[in-house]
DNA sequence: AACTACCTCAACCGCGATAGC
DNA sequence: AGCTATCGCGGTTGAGGTAGT
């Protein structure tokens, strides 16, 4: 039978609070959550141990607004994964799900809201998409000097053409939202499969006159590169990581 | 300065999935 | 197999902060 806990605290978080988690969590590590609490002392569930953690204290969580480089990733991610905000999440480093879907709720929503459009509907896609999306793009800004772990110079490769992949000979797709494969060379994306959503690809497509590759990220780690581009063509967005290694 | 409306985001709740007994 | 505890997720709330009047 499940105790019924008597005085649960609940609000707020002291600082005395998290000190107590934090601490205990350095010494028992993550998980069990309810034990960990009484371990602590604290007089809290183990599910209010657990979100403190996770949205507020755990590590290299980013604070601050959601750049509009996320911004695009989430605006993306979300056509691929409805409000699955963890998996989501997954992909923005030092995002919580919380933070996601906050952001998904304040921004986005309202502004279906202000349109007077539902969020799913056809007339938001088409503005998310030709809209929203080219303005978080136009705001990108060459992460050429943000980097710390190299000294190399990053490539940015800013609205370029599907084939200008090829001019990366050691590219190779490591993931990707749809199943593809990069060509030795001629047309990389003839090997585009299907879409998890049902939209079916031939496997002779040819790359469509109206389709642009946009990247609006890149980092690097060691000797490899990574950018994170998206490409439009017939109000179908994809994304994918490319993995380059110089 | 005081009030109000709006915004942000931390935290809670309910529920389904999973693990363990 | 069935029950209970725990975890993780998505939806929602509300306190505190900020901007506007």
């Amino acid at each position: 039978m499940k105790q019924v806990s008597m005085e649960m605290k609940k609000g707020p978080w002291s600082s005395d609070e998290d000190s107590k988690l934090i601490h205990s969590i350095s010494i028992f590590g993550q998980g069990r959550w309810d034990s960990l609490a009484h371990v602590a002392g604290l007089k809290r569930s183990g599910k209010s141990c657990r979100l403190r953690w996770l949205n507020y204290l755990r590590p290299n969580l980013r604070r601050g607004k959601i750049t509009p480089q996320e911004q695009l990733l989430i605006l993306l991610l979300h056509f691929r994964f409805g409000n699955r905000w963890s998996k989501i999440a997954e992909n923005l480093p030092g995002r919580s799900d919380n933070d996601v879907k906050n952001y998904w709720r304040t921004k986005v929503q309202k502004h279906a809201k202000q349109l007077h459009c539902e969020i799913n509907s056809q007339q938001f896609r088409h503005f998310l998409l030709y809209e929203w999306m080219p303005s978080l793009l136009a705001q990108q800004i060459p992460t050429s000097s943000s980097s710390s772990s190299s000294s190399s110079e990053l490539i940015v490769m800013e609205n370029c053409s599907p084939n200008d992949i090829n001019t990366y000979p050691n590219a190779n797709i490591i993931s990707s939202t749809d199943s593809f494969v990069k060509e030795d060379d001629s047309n990389i994306w003839k090997n585009l499969s299907s879409f998890e959503d049902g939209i079916n690809i031939p496997h002779d497509f040819s790359t469509p006159s109206d389709m642009t590759l946009h990247n609006y990220s890149s980092h690097h780690e060691d000797d490899h590169y990574y950018f994170h581009n998206y490409w439009t063509s017939a109000e179908m967005p994809s994304l994918y990581e490319m993995d380059v290694w110089l």
